[in-house]
DNA sequence: TCTGATAATATGTCTGCACATATTATCCAA
DNA sequence: TTGGATAATATGTGCAGACATATTATCAGA
């Protein structure tokens, strides 16, 4: 073990990674002091605060103030997912992305999703449901209300070639959003969309996206019988 | 609009939001370089750095060498989602929660979850099923597989009032994992095991968990009908 | 025209220092 | 004993300067 070994915030990280895994220093346990650390290791406490604050992001360690450092006790793993664009991911694979609006309609959303929206009195929508595919087979089916009150615009286009996700992300830059994923039971609506049967289990992306406190659009997605969503930890 | 006001980091980072927002720099657009943007908001470099680097963390900006940075053309939206613990996740609920082994067996995991975990001839397996309960109903079905060459310890545990996961995260800590979400109608099996009905939509999620480049344990796992996982971006 | 060496440039990161801030420990007075 | 002021301490962050590194642009030579 040759001293001054870690001269980089990177290699002071997969050491002090390490030594978690090796349990030398067990969860729930305190660390040592960035100054120590620093002393230890032959580098500037800076580089050693960097190493840290990226593990402490990343859930391993937890830090506090005149506290001081200590292993998590529950590593709450956080998987960073990439939340699909639609086009991108289909034309990744090679496969040739075909879009094609199927409704187009002014109206009220239903009751469930007027509050997820937070909608207010005299809140104008539309709705818009499409259909994206993937080498000619329905690849997803979407289900979009679109707050006028807040994005004016999107009342001048009707979606008619580009997708209202791609629309959106251009014209309507969002600030915050929910998402939620969960399995249902494809309805006659969806499977003749999707192109299964009635009553496949079908993997469905909810999101309603904000500009600060205002809802921009709730968007269902039912995504074709066995798509599998992937990440890494 | 006062000179020198960008003093710390997170100013900057919110005004750089804020221009991103207002398109003063539309998407796919260049921005100024850090040392220019250090002399307009009257910080040093390391601090519009850091706010730079951040929102490149985020998704919303690119950032390349000597190319410079710019506006993310389609921000990849990344969702950070706590994988759940199902004992904390009911627990937090308010809900008691309730373990049940249901079967433990030596075995070989069938051909597509051996590959996936890299199984590796002479490899010796045990295969754990359980179920987890919230206020006494059936929760998450897990069917998991455990790869005894990784982890001989698990050998001399049965799992009949432990989960198999809590003693792994405390005896077997990963360095990574795999995660994959799909929806999938309820087997016989499955709907035996969660009381509803064959054919129900169940969120299932699929891991494999790595000590480096030995895989640990591979599991899936059913959820009640109606399971939602929740995230905001 | 093409290729490879070279220069230019923007970001990446380290150092050493300073001060800010949150939180805990301590101690004194009521 | 208790409450509140005060000190001590670990992390959080800022700054200026320097060098490292990746990538692009340029230009000479084949």
């Amino acid at each position: 073990m040759t001293e001054a070994a870690f001269k980089n915030w990177q290699a002071v990280q997969d050491e002090v990674r390490r030594r978690i895994h090796a349990r030398i220093w067990a969860p729930g346990e305190m660390i040592p002091n960035e100054q120590d650390l620093a002393e230890e290791f032959g580098c500037a406490r800076a580089t050693v605060n960097r190493a840290l604050r990226n593990l402490s992001d990343a859930g391993l360690l937890e830090r506090r103030r005149k506290a001081g450092t200590r292993v998590a006790l529950h590593p709450v793993r956080k998987a960073t997912l990439n939340i699909p664009m639609i086009r991108k991911e289909i034309e990744d694979r090679g496969q040739s992305y075909g879009y094609e609006r199927l409704m187009y309609r002014d109206g009220v959303p239903p009751e469930e999703l007027s509050r997820r929206m937070k909608a207010r009195a005299g809140d104008r929508f539309v709705r818009v449901t499409s259909v994206q595919t993937a080498d000619g087979a329905p690849f997803v089916f979407e289900d979009r209300w679109i707050n006028l009150s807040t994005v004016p615009a999107a009342a001048a286009e009707e979606f008619e070639t580009v997708s209202a996700n791609e629309w959106l992300l251009t014209n309507a830059p969002y600030t915050e959003g929910d998402i939620g994923f969960f399995a249902s039971n494809a309805s006659d609506e969806v499977a003749g969309v999707l192109g299964c049967e009635p009553g496949a289990a079908i993997f469905v992306i909810d999101r309603v996206t904000w500009d600060n406190d205002r809802s921009i659009t709730g968007v269902r997605q039912y995504f074709r019988p066995g798509y599998r969503m992937e990440t890494s930890i």
